[in-house]
DNA sequence: TAGATTGTTAATCGATTAACAATC
DNA sequence: TAGATTGTTAATCGATTAACAATC
């Protein structure tokens, strides 16, 4: 049996932990069924997109009664990969890098941060959340040696492009990077920007806009 | 004059911030003009797309020489709202919400965090980055006070929506949250998700995918 | 002038939405 | 049975890409 491709759009899946999250929260509430109608009701969009998205996962359903919760938790879990949960090294030891250490639900999402970088040697051989901060040198071999193949950029804009230099060389595979920088990697090298200032932006131009619509009695913003 | 509505897609908005840290890094560096094709070549996509989003902000070029590039600077940030600097209250005084204030660029992306609360006895009244952490229910008085439009989500999924009542409750205009639960907002508020798990669910199924191709020698993933 | 680049209009592509038969 | 919901195919909508004239 050919092993057909299944092409994703980049929308359903960021819509995908959206959903996990409320399914989860039904789970504990002991819910056993739900509809794509009901479960589109948390959101901003109808219920047709959210069928079109579980349909991806593999995910089925009975008509009338819905999906079964349990069942949908475990097809987005694994259509995402978040069972088997990787392993990832942090550079960056500062305010953000603390945050995302401090994270304790990551492993629910597939991700197990193992080791801390950093440049300063004055945070070197600190301890963050039980964890030693360690320096930047030492992560090529440790990352062969631990086969980790995610990570995470929380150091600032100048001194990202070095960091995933090194995170390549050490045989990382993806990097999620949260510095406000653009970054150059190889083919065959995942990257995903988790920029903060983008969905800032969003919010900055929807309220100038609505501050200015009240002011100048101006035409209404498209929302 | 007419002045017509301004259609931009949320794609466009969310690019407008990554030509804004390029624009203001070849402007540290002394250049003067910049073309859509080089600047294209820092990301990718065409050149044809920048162009479309610069043309949102009303930025004007030269045949041949390309865009000022201060004026680029100046058009993006207007156009965000970024040059009217936007007093906001943040929520949550744990580690997420300690990097948030830690951050020192946020106002040249038009924010500025001017008060922060939580619910914890044992925080209120400590200091972080120079802000007294304040209870949440001093909010109401100080919003309406001080004019603040902005407010910042970052506590647990389960204080979320309790937050945000408040925020609405205060007269808050426009919300960014960073707690993974949807939230429901009345009409005419403003919300704005910052979602971490989004975009770790596309990095996750990369990667996967990646692994998967690896291992089992199947498909390759469409990348 | 020639060639690169802008500005704008048209074509394509993909995602969302609608429609409807099948099913419990 | 009747009605709600799934699953799937078709239509619409919008964003991206291409094409090309205008311009410096």
């Amino acid at each position: 049996m050919p092993h057909t491709v299944i092409e994703v759009s980049r929308s359903t899946l960021k819509r995908l932990p959206l959903y996990l999250h409320v399914l989860e929260d039904l789970h504990r509430q002991k819910q056993e069924y739900i509809s794509c109608t009901a479960l589109a009701l948390k959101f901003d969009f109808g219920s047709i997109q959210v069928r079109k998205d579980l349909e991806v996962t593999g995910a089925e359903g009975t008509a009338k009664i819905g999906f079964r919760i349990s069942d949908l938790i475990r097809n987005i879990k694994t259509f995402l990969g978040w069972h088997n949960v990787q392993d990832a090294f942090l550079v960056g030891a500062g305010n953000l890098g603390k945050a995302l250490l401090g994270y304790r639900d990551f492993d629910l999402y597939g991700l197990n941060i193992v080791a801390v970088f950093d440049k300063d040697p004055a945070k070197i051989g600190t301890r963050i959340f039980d964890k030693e901060v360690m320096p930047v040198e030492k992560m090529p071999g440790l990352a062969a040696r631990m086969h980790v193949n995610i990570g995470i950029v929380a150091v600032s804009a100048i001194a990202a492009q070095e960091v995933v230099n090194v995170m390549v060389a050490s045989g990382i595979r993806a990097v999620w990077n949260f510095a406000p920088a653009p970054l150059e990697i190889p083919q065959g090298i995942i990257l995903e920007n988790a920029r903060l200032t983008q969905s800032l932006a969003v919010l900055s131009n929807k309220l100038k806009c609505l501050l200015e619509e009240e002011t100048k009695e101006s035409v209404p913003c498209p929302m």
